[in-house]
DNA sequence: CAGTGGTCTAGACCACGCC
DNA sequence: GCGTGGTCTAGACCACTGG
């Protein structure tokens, strides 16, 4: 560790805070890896030169925020954005009768555009920055449309965005791979309008249905916000559930 | 503790989840009340016979799910439902601009019935059983109604419920006050509606217009449900806040 | 079987609140 | 100064996985 491990009068800062945070850091920087094995906690701890007990206090805050994924007699590994972690951590809207499941998309639009006051201030970037916007609608088992999507991106952190083929169902995943970018958190405000008439139309309602609007900011590992999205969704025969504990 | 403190071949239950289990139960049955210090971690390891380090994985479970409070020098105290803890825990509509407060309430009506069967169902009682309704309408600072809700208990687990002069506006301290019932979770589904003639009249909108509403179900310490609510919500300059991680 | 994470213990020291 | 919760250590043993 470094010299200031032990606590100073003022701001003091757990050992194993500092650790998880370096972990982080080790994330953030790409030297570990999706899905990759990392070292065992007796070597972390021989290496940070700390007890097993400090890198497991910093491994279990790690594994409370979906960052790491341990499991007894086989070792500790770096979470993937796949299906049923995205599903279960970020997709909150259910079937009212019948099992969660990942939605399938397609792709309406797909535009460079310049960011609105609104996307910058959400983006964090200053206005009339480049951004990609995404529209799609989104689907449940039964090919009746449940929501239609706005995605925006800053172009400035997915260069080469326009050679990409296709968008698939799954973005987080493609952020991972392609851009090196971990979603780890997001924030959603949730308000109920009326369809639009364009709404109306790609989701195969009457015009003034209430909408489910759903805005989201997601953030990478180092808190900065990487993705707006806004869902409009039917909530006829589905609801967005939260559980509070 | 109990002799099968011992793992065993078959259903191993840890020792701490075996403590907290113990000390929910006190919680429970009312012999740790609400606000109560609670005795040190040192005096709960002698008194159970086990380190003082298992006695701290216990309470770490039970302070993450927001059954006890601790603070360094002070103690453990079991969490009260103070307004400031439940707004932050249960009350997740927050105003477009500005701080987030506690809605001040009015009591519309006050009913006893017999329960629908969705009722029933959600209250985990036979159809038919006897009910509370109470429908109260919900503004925030300004006056401007926020919400119109119906909150339906089961009669059974509030006894004398007629004899209440009034309905507080925190309605879980009251649970908790007047019949030891503790709100330990909640879980919530969130739908778009269109506002009836009679939401519209008593939220002062037209009819038709887009609210949100919040179907929530909310247990006792034991996982029973004891509270079903339906709020209504306008949302036009207020949102529904959830974050994800 | 060896190696991993998970549990449990015992003891030291630190930060904080209160008297 | 004392007692509280919070951190850190060192070491033992258990449960699980995989070769």
């Amino acid at each position: 560790m470094t010299e200031d491990t032990k606590p100073r009068a003022f701001g003091f800062r757990p050992l194993y805070l500092q650790v998880r945070e370096s972990l982080v850091r080790r994330l953030i920087d790409g030297s570990w890896q999706p899905g990759q094995l990392i070292p065992s906690e007796m070597e972390l701890a021989r290496e940070l030169g700390i007890s097993q007990g400090t890198v497991r206090k910093a491994l279990d805050v790690m594994r409370a925020e979906n960052l790491l994924i341990s499991r007894q007699g086989r070792g500790t590994r770096v979470a993937e954005p796949e299906e049923s972690r995205i599903l279960f951590q970020f997709f909150h809207l259910v079937p009212d009768n019948g099992e969660r499941s990942f939605p399938n998309s397609r792709v309406l639009h797909r535009d460079r555009a310049r960011a609105s006051k609104a996307e910058a201030e959400g983006l964090n970037t200053e206005a009339g920055a480049e951004v990609w916007r995404i529209e799609r609608v989104r689907t449940l088992e039964d090919a009746k449309p449940l929501l239609i999507e706005t995605i925006t991106l800053p172009a400035a952190r997915f260069p080469e965005f326009e050679a990409l083929a296709a968008i698939p169902n799954n973005v987080y995943r493609l952020y991972s791979q392609t851009w090196g970018i971990t979603i780890g958190g997001a924030s959603e405000a949730l308000k109920a309008i009326s369809a639009s008439a364009e709404d109306a139309r790609v989701l195969g309602c009457a015009p003034g249905t209430p909408l489910l609007e759903i805005s989201r900011t997601a953030f990478d590992l180092a808190q900065a916000p990487v993705e707006l999205r806004v869902s409009r969704c039917l909530t006829e025969q589905a609801h967005y559930r939260a559980d509070l504990r």
